[in-house]
DNA sequence: TAGACTTATATGCGGTGCGCGTATATGTGT
DNA sequence: ACACATATACGCGCACCGCATATAAGTCTA
């Protein structure tokens, strides 16, 4: 140790010069490596029920399967810039609140080959996916009904022609950002993702319901959600329902947690 | 709609062939891609501290650095594997409890050109780890002082000669490894795997304490723990302290959620 | 236009869990 | 024998949540 600290300037220029040499030398791509990808499990809360983006594979593997959108990840780009190209050029969607959810990398889950996947989720409010979806063909909002009683990943994928099974290791993936935004919604403001800017507490109170699958006492939700300060009353009201106006709100909250 | 279906059976066949000569033909690694590895952070709580496993790097980049135990991912092993194999090649340790933690994707994260990790946290005992690092030269226990108050990151990681400088972004790593831990402490049963078979009570409240970085009232955490139904007393007791020996428990609850 | 209906909002009550203080039990050390 | 240290049990009060109830404020309909 003593004898290491002595010499710890030299050897530490004697490093660098070693570095430099070794870098320029060094050829990552010498040994084989699995591909990387990005998937995204695009959510929404819609008719009071979660229902997840899917685009029809337009070539192979699994060429006319329903998938998550996903791609390459580029040498040159970061994750969340991946995603966002992604989501850009399969959906069209820009600027939504997106995530890392995890890793899959079992050694079979693609046909080419090895390709290891960030799973990443995104929370989109209902209309603006609505719009994203009907503006291009090949995709589709699938609903999503999940009984939390039916056991891990006991839920059901339908599209409009019923029961859909997704391409690769997609409903594991759909499996995990489900699991993931259920236990983020009490911990974590992702729930305002969902919702467009301004909004009613009772439309907060079916989102939540929505994901959670299950029903929410609205007075205990009014006074947690007031109390916990992640809104803000806009001090006007959603006018021209079948009843009592009801307050506005928006986050108001400063983002938070991991 | 009604002509796809119509065709659904032949297009699946015609699908199959197309898929089989185009997996025949298809080449993954035609393309650039980011490298892939694997980096655990190894964890315990020695002396009411939270405490790092820590390797020098042996050769380059970053030659001499201290870096957490990673390695690149082969084609046929998954992530799993990978990590299970980097723990027993850099450290010696098996069986130790591990999860994702997330994927660290910065362009310039590696001086070697575009390495992409899939980082990871171990839990094992003191004892365990501390054996395995006397074992092993070019390893230590860094012992990681987080201040609650000291805003995100803000943490020191300390060596016997002093605070250390890690290699990479693993630093960053670790504040998400911690901040992980702390977050699942209460929500999974996490504080077992760092502690041996048996133990007492206060030894799990000294776990606590550790990784929350704050102290605990003794009496609820009693309360909470034994109500939680997690652990069993074992009707034995650890004696000759200085004190009333106290009651014995194991991990009684069955592993739980996401 | 009056009343039914629907939803919004406020308030009160009781159980539960947790922070905190206190009392008692049971060992070790002098 | 006594002090001392830790383990364990119990009681009190507060905060929060589920649940019920009351009132407000709109729309809808006869």
């Amino acid at each position: 140790m003593t004898r290491a600290r002595g010499g710890e300037r030299a050897d530490r220029r004697e490093d660098h010069d070693d570095e430099t040499t070794f870098l320029a030398a060094y050829d990552l791509t010498a040994y084989p490596r699995p591909a990387l990808t990005v998937d995204v499990a695009i959510l929404t809360v819609l008719e009071d029920a979660i229902h997840a983006l899917l685009v029809q594979r337009p070539s192979q593997p699994a060429k006319g399967q329903w998938a998550l959108p996903g791609g390459f990840v580029g040498l040159d780009e970061s994750l969340p810039d991946a995603v966002e190209r992604v989501l850009a050029r399969e959906t069209g969607l820009t600027g939504v609140y997106t995530a890392q959810l995890a890793t899959f990398g079992a050694v079979d889950r693609d046909p080419r080959g090895r390709v290891v996947t960030v799973a990443h989720y995104a929370l989109v409010p209902a209309g603006t996916l609505v719009d994203a979806v009907s503006a291009r063909p090949a995709t589709l909002l699938a609903r999503v009904d999940a009984s939390p009683g039916g056991g891990p990943g006991g839920f059901s994928v339908r599209g409009p022609e019923g029961e859909l099974a997704l391409a690769f290791d997609h409903r594991e993936i759909l499996t995990e950002a489900l699991a993931r935004v259920r236990w983020r919604l009490w911990h974590a403001p992702v729930a305002f993702a969902l919702l467009p800017e301004e909004f009613t507490l009772l439309e907060l109170l079916r989102v939540y319901e929505a994901v959670l699958g299950r029903s929410l006492d609205k007075n205990s939700f009014r006074r947690r959600i007031r109390a916990s300060g992640l809104v803000a009353p806009l001090g006007r009201r959603r006018e021209g329902l079948r009843a009592r106006p009801a307050e506005l709100y928006r986050c108001a909250g400063p983002d938070a947690d991991p």
